[in-house]
DNA sequence: AGCACGCCGACT
DNA sequence: GTCGGCGTGCTC
């Protein structure tokens, strides 16, 4: 008799265990570990779906109330076992249920249904196109004169975007395609990759990315599988050293993975690994629905591809032989989930390389300060590229006291150095960026006579005001109409604070009105594309300034991008979490990697009311040896990670009482000698969707002992579940709560 | 999560 | 007397 371990596919903290299942004889030989299984449960036996974790020979429930598994939805196999492998680890690690990190790790096909990917194509030359589109005027058609219009203009287009935002009707394409007018092409996915005809030649390794790449390779062809950190500045190289690494790992038959932040932003970088490998390489991106993702997936497990590019989720690709792992740009804080579990991106790729006996390359112009730590300690291994490789010389950078220019009478948000650079790029026809180092974009709304701030009624967070008036809230989607008057003191002085993109934008029309200005953040780039339209619009040569947020500060090259202009360098210092220093110095550091790339030097402008904080004096003088030294022996003095390991606690409840108080009893209950608590405290927003939020942190120099203490808190709350709430754990958390 | 069981209030 | 509210407990 075969018995089944299964978990079940339920995320609640009751069912976070395994039931025992029969195996019915008529599967016995074909179920292994892994299974995504169709099981009856519960009183009326409603199908439910779980996971085998384990087969077994021993009854470990009385075999006469156990069931029998149904069905087998989806097979698994070895690759699987280890993944499953990879989820308990995670769900011990970090605390969360079994079955959510089951989840992140497996997912399951949702739906059968291949979206297959559909252009219109012109077909005509521009002066047939001309002829064609006069005659449809004349007879007023005006379904076509749109169609053709808007290929005259593009020349290629997307079908959903034709059908939804032209409101073209199929019956009118396929009568245009008929008459030869426009084509309709199928899956035409990779269209801007042509595959094989752009193949590029294989670079030549510089001197130094050569010795960087054989030390590697020599490592990996001993069996000498560990874990690289690979500091080059932007431009420097890193991309051909991985690709140089990877060549070799898919040659000797095994795979790689390579983690991005996020695709959109590293379009240009993913391009490059797909002339090189063809298709033998696969991506993963958010816009892919589940259904593509897993067939990726199915192609990986196949043995299709050999190397797998993705956000943090590509670790899970089924790789059967994983012999290398890339992190690029690994201090980027998507690399940490912010749902259960929370993961992070590096620390499971280690855990995944020492399964696969695979090595591990972090690279990064600025990378975090824990990996960096773990370098100097000797845990990785360092390398350093401190040249740009194309010859590319580093921008001038200079410091702008705000301060001062009040001093000097100067209120507009351009110091005078920068205003006077601007002018200058405009003249010559160069680019700007201009770059706020600020999350959120459009000002909060206060009154100026009672200073009353317009918050969420669910949230408690001001509401930002949004194009067309409208006040939304960032975190629960709250929206509701402006306000002209104080609702406390009824005053009419109330209105839009403080500069966001928006407003710069404003103002660079006014300062400089000859100039084109483009702007990105999460406002303008809320449909699917239009990062990359924005990005290529300036690539184009479109606009000659580009503002906006973190956003632009990755992703493409600008060559004609000469004048970096930083306009608030400080605001990201304010956040209330020990990270800000290390975030500031990344920001300002990635965004002055972005002038002067295309031969020509570039200049930065770093505008800030804190010249001597130092990491903005390092980030003007691209040093990071300097900041790390400084940065570390605050964070040393300090017991913060990574010289000690901290853990947060997350009380959350709809009743403000009941979190309050439970955040305490939790507190007393963990309380020990050894330990260091800070809190319980409201956290920075103390309130999300009606949800009230208290928080605890714990750090201890013993990362065993802070799971303990995880550990210690789960019996706490499941002897004593908080009432309307949950309590959630983050290890070294990316950002204060 | 979902479903049954169970113990109290207001309806034909 | 019964119908139905949702608090509690259990699911191999």
């Amino acid at each position: 008799m075969l018995f089944a371990d299964i978990i079940v596919n339920i995320s609640h903290e009751n069912l976070d265990k395994t039931f025992q299942y029969k195996v019915p004889s008529a599967l016995e030989g074909t179920v292994s570990v892994g299974d995504y299984v169709e099981i009856p449960f519960g009183k009326g036996d409603r199908i439910i779906n779980g996971y085998i974790l384990n087969l077994t020979e021993e009854a470990a429930y009385d075999p006469a109330k156990q069931k029998e598994i149904r069905a087998i939805i989806k097979e698994g196999d070895p690759v699987e076992s280890k993944l499953l492998k990879l989820a308990d680890w995670m769900h011990r690690t970090y605390g969360s249920t079994m079955i959510t990190a089951l989840k992140t790790v497996l997912p399951v096909k949702k739906k059968v249904r291949a979206l297959e990917k559909r252009t219109i194509v012109l077909k005509l030359t521009e002066e047939e196109a001309a002829e064609k589109l006069q005659l449809f005027k004349k007879k007023h058609q005006t379904a076509r004169e749109r169609i053709l219009q808007a290929l005259i203009e593009e020349k290629e287009l997307d079908y959903r975007l034709v059908t939804t935002k032209l409101n073209i009707s199929a019956a009118t394409l396929r009568l245009l395609a008929e008459q030869g007018v426009l084509s309709i092409e199928q899956e035409r996915v990779y269209r801007n990759m042509k595959l094989d005809a752009e193949r590029t030649v294989k670079p030549e390794l510089n001197t130094e990315q050569r010795e960087i790449a054989d030390q590697i390779l020599s490592d990996i062809q001993r069996d000498h599988a560990q874990t690289y950190l690979i500091r080059g500045i932007t431009g420097s190289g890193k991309t051909e050293i991985y690709m140089e690494i990877i060549e070799a790992v898919v040659a000797s038959g095994r795979a790689a993975i390579v983690l991005i932040p996020e695709i959109a932003l590293t379009y240009q970088t993913v391009l490059r690994f797909i002339k090189r490998f063809g298709d033998r390489v696969s991506t993963l991106h958010s816009k892919l629905s589940e259904g593509e993702r897993y067939d990726q997936f199915e192609r990986a497990r196949k043995g299709e591809i050999d190397v797998m590019i993705g956000p943090r989720s590509a670790l899970f690709t089924p790789f059967g032989n994983l012999g290398l792992i890339v992190i690029d740009e690994e201090h980027e804080p998507t690399y940490k989930s912010d749902t259960m579990p929370k993961y992070h991106a590096r620390d499971v790729a280690i855990e995944l390389a020492k399964m696969h006996h695979a090595s591990l390359i972090l690279g990064s112009a600025t990378p975090s300060v824990s990996s960096y730590y773990e370098a100097v300690h000797g845990n990785y291994k360092l390398f350093t590229l401190d040249k740009r490789a194309k010859e590319a010389k580093l921008p001038d950078v200079t410091i702008a006291d705000l301060r001062e220019e009040l001093k000097a009478g100067n209120r507009s948000i351009f110091s005078r150095k920068l205003r006077e650079q601007i002018e200058e790029r405009l003249d010559k026809d160069e680019q700007v960026m201009l770059f706020l180092n600020r999350r959120g974009y459009a000002g909060f709304i206060t009154c100026r006579s009672c200073g009353h701030v317009i918050k969420c009624p669910h949230c408690d967070v001001s509401l930002s005001e949004h194009k067309g008036g409208r006040l939304v809230c960032h975190y629960c989607g709250y929206e509701r109409a402006s306000v002209t008057e104080c609702p406390e003191c009824h005053s009419k002085l109330i209105g839009g604070m403080r500069a966001g993109t928006q407003q710069i934008e404003e103002q660079i029309k006014k300062c400089f009105p000859q100039a084109r200005v483009l702007r990105m953040d999460a406002d303008t780039t809320r449909s699917k594309d239009s990062y990359e339209q924005i990005l290529s619009a300036f690539a184009n040569r479109e606009a000659d300034i580009l503002v906006g947020t973190q956003m632009i500060v990755k992703g493409h090259d600008f060559p004609y991008v000469t004048l970096v202009g930083i306009l608030a360098a400080d605001l990201s210092l304010y956040a209330n979490d020990y990270r800000a220093s290390e975030r500031t110095f990344q920001l300002l550091t990635q965004a002055a990697g972005r002038a002067g790339r295309g031969g020509i030097k570039g200049d930065v402008v770093i505008q800030t009311y804190n010249p001597e904080n130092y990491s903005i004096i390092h980030a003007a003088a691209q040093d990071y040896e300097g900041f790390y030294r400084e940065e570390i022996s605050y964070r040393e003095l300090m017991s913060y990670p990574p010289c000690a390991h901290m853990l947060a606690i997350l009380v959350e409840s709809m009743q403000e009482d009941t979190a309050s108080d439970y955040a305490l009893h939790l507190a007393a209950y963990l309380k020990n000698d050894i330990i260091n608590m800070i809190g319980p405290a409201e956290a920075t927003v103390k309130k999300i969707s009606d949800v009230y939020r208290q928080v605890l942190y714990i750090k201890s120099g013993d990362l065993g002992e802070l799971r303990r203490i995880k550990d210690q808190a789960e019996q706490y709350t499941d002897a004593h579940p908080i009432a309307k709430g949950r309590v959630t754990f983050d290890f070294d958390p990316l950002y204060g709560y």
